[in-house]
DNA sequence: GGAGTTCGTTAGTAACCTTTACTAACTAAC
DNA sequence: GTTAGTTAGTAAAGGTTACTAACGAACTCC
């Protein structure tokens, strides 16, 4: 049974009208647009199944076979798609020619500003293989001098490299735009340095600038196997974090998404904070106070136990943000040895006594698997994302 | 200086081929793909600056003014968009022909389902301006009931829609996948019921059914003028919330996003909680526990101290989701006399004292502006993002 | 009234993907 | 060994789509 009534004119457009009126140019489809679209299939297709046939690509990507074999031709001209023979198998039929990318044939630079002491970098083929290193030290450098430290290392390794460089990422600490524009760095005492248009034009060289937690993530999520929604936590001097939604990197809303470390958490206090809070997540994990504080553990049970409060607390902090966004994977990266063992069992523990049981189920706590390159890794992912829309 | 150092074969593929290699149908860009893509562009800048002329277009969109006429003239042929006649203006030239969607000349019909005892819906212009109203008594209706109240609901609305219907949208309680299928809602027992294909198929009309909170929030976000890093929370019975990302909708791995009602807040236990758990937000914030701790207050400066710690409470839970998601904008929805006070302001400050600094300068909390119609002008959103490309 | 400007349309072209039709090369069955 | 059936890739033709170039209409300004 319905009981109605009409109401004319609530609402509508008065709160609407409010909005920006703005459709960013750039949006629109032309030809070339929706080829570039396919031909980044194609590439994406090819990029995680190697071994694929032209009819195969067309059954995966959805285009006829005549419109992948012209794709392919382009991408053959330009070197970045090889064919790799006939397809062994016994079957009806002409056999096929199978495609890769030509992993091999190219390479990207990857460089990780991070560490207070070293800028590293590395050459990669288009698998993340590294192929060369290279740092250099930058203790106590800052500002231009900071700058001039990347490009000697981007200088030494270009010089390296082998093939043609498909471009150069570079995961930056501190707050970084869209254009690659570190906003504000404060270790490297930064503020707005258009570093991705700095590379580009000195090295005439598509370039992707990025928070270095961020590239973590995507760097996870494309070579260390991570889910479409994720988290990587970085825990090092300070703390950071890259958050991946439904496959894509989150930036917020002053491209400042993950910074969680300067959080409070609990209600029961705290150590002081450089910030001015008390007990802030990073008070409880940053490497520095938290060996100082095993350093005062007299045996391995007291030590563990340190660890594990330390885990709780980014249980503590983490349980909003994993239900709040119904994360499946949680990835944390830094020091194996502090966070590897007890923390990471009493972060496990945490969240799942304080989230919902039904999220128990599908969420993997884990360590990442890519080690120091990870920060490198996500860069290489950025570029091949940003130049082959390949990811 | 650079000290440099090469390994070779370092991770890479190895951990890459655990992924799924899908690359899912549909994703291409066929010509007519563009086509719509280019048609939604137009509708959208239309709906949100009426009184633009195709050459107007043409430059917002960044496509010539032959191609805007052309899709104008397919757009008009549908009876989407209307000429409004010269623009009045006096400048040289020939003067504009103003065009405008034709915002009067169609109907939406929005449902919501959240309420324990009455299904909501309105018929709404593409303004999201109400012009019919009608509810269904659903007290302790529930399963195939519900759905037959929600049919029943349908059926009068539509027969007093007096223009023809864009499509019908639903906010429903419980988890909802992409689909429109309502996975899980305990309270009307619904499991895995399809009820956007259900809806779609009865009534030969689009459909669009998805979590009631996420509707709210993309409600608030386009009739509410929110920005575009965005969380509603919405206090009721229970608490959900539904979180909006660069402009887009999150909805998690297990289509579970934004709940956050059983998540434990703080490190000093708490009410027991139906979950089994102790201290979970839902029991500091949901109406039933909150207005009970109410009525015992002797006077108006206890409740405001309840309503404050209330307040805490949700500020301690938001304090790592808005530095996680750098998010700009939290709005709360529900009934404004317990919200709209002390709990408000205990919540701001709370998340004031426990967040980045950097982070308050941009970030607002309020109350939303939509009233009791926020699901249904979602619901209202959600079908023209769907029908029209427009939101 | 002429010059200049802006709007919208017409005509022709280029790019893109599709359909249809073909050849090549294989397996399987008689 | 021949024939039928299948699969891969290419070629030619056709339909959409959006572009450029050019034009008339309608206005302002001098």
């Amino acid at each position: 049974m319905t009981t109605d009534e009409a109401q004319r004119g609530s609402s509508g457009r008065a709160a609407q009208a409010t909005r920006a009126a703005a459709v960013r140019p750039g949006a629109r489809v032309r030809p070339e647009h929706a080829r570039r679209h396919n031909r980044a299939l194609v590439l994406q297709a090819l990029y995680r199944a190697e071994g694929l046939s032209r009819a195969d690509l067309a059954r995966e990507v959805g285009l006829t076979r005549v419109t992948i074999s012209d794709l392919v031709a382009d991408l053959i001209g330009e070197h970045l798609v090889i064919e790799l023979g006939l397809r062994p198998d016994s079957r009806p039929g002409k056999p096929a020619t199978l495609l890769d990318i030509n992993r091999k044939g190219f390479v990207i630079v990857g460089l990780d500003l991070s560490n207070n002491a070293v800028f590293r970098g590395a050459v990669t083929d288009l698998d993340g293989t590294v192929i060369e290193r290279g740092e250099v030290d930058v203790d106590g450098v800052v500002g231009e001098g900071a700058t001039n430290a990347v490009y000697a290392l981007l200088d030494g390794l270009l010089a390296r490299a082998a093939s043609p460089v498909i471009g150069i990422g570079v995961g930056s600490p501190g707050i970084v735009d869209l254009e690659g524009t570190v906003v504000s760095a404060p270790n490297l005492e930064w503020h707005h340095v258009p570093l991705q248009q700095l590379i580009a034009d000195r090295y005439q060289l598509p370039a992707q600038v990025a928070n270095d937690a961020n590239m973590a993530a995507i760097g996870e999520r494309t070579f260390g196997g991570a889910d479409a929604d994720m988290m990587l936590i970085r825990v090092g001097r300070g703390l950071g974090a890259g958050i991946v939604v439904g496959g894509q990197l989150i930036y917020g809303s002053g491209f400042a998404s993950g910074e969680i470390g300067h959080v409070v958490v609990g209600t029961d206090g705290g150590d002081e904070c450089a910030c001015g809070k008390r007990g802030c997540l990073e008070t409880w994990l940053a490497t520095p106070r938290l060996e100082a504080r095993l350093a005062n553990a007299s045996n391995e049970a007291e030590r563990e136990d340190i660890l594990r409060a330390a885990g709780e607390r980014l249980g503590i902090s983490l349980g909003p943000v994993v239900g709040a966004l119904n994360l499946s994977e949680v990835v944390l990266a830094g020091p194996h040895t502090v966070l590897g063992g007890a923390l990471l069992d009493g972060t496990a523990e945490t969240l799942r006594s304080r989230t919902m049981a039904e999220l128990h189920g599908h969420l993997t706590l884990r360590m990442t698997t890519l080690g120091r390159d990870i920060v490198v890794l996500g860069a290489v992912v950025m570029v091949l994302t940003g130049q082959l829309g390949v990811s």
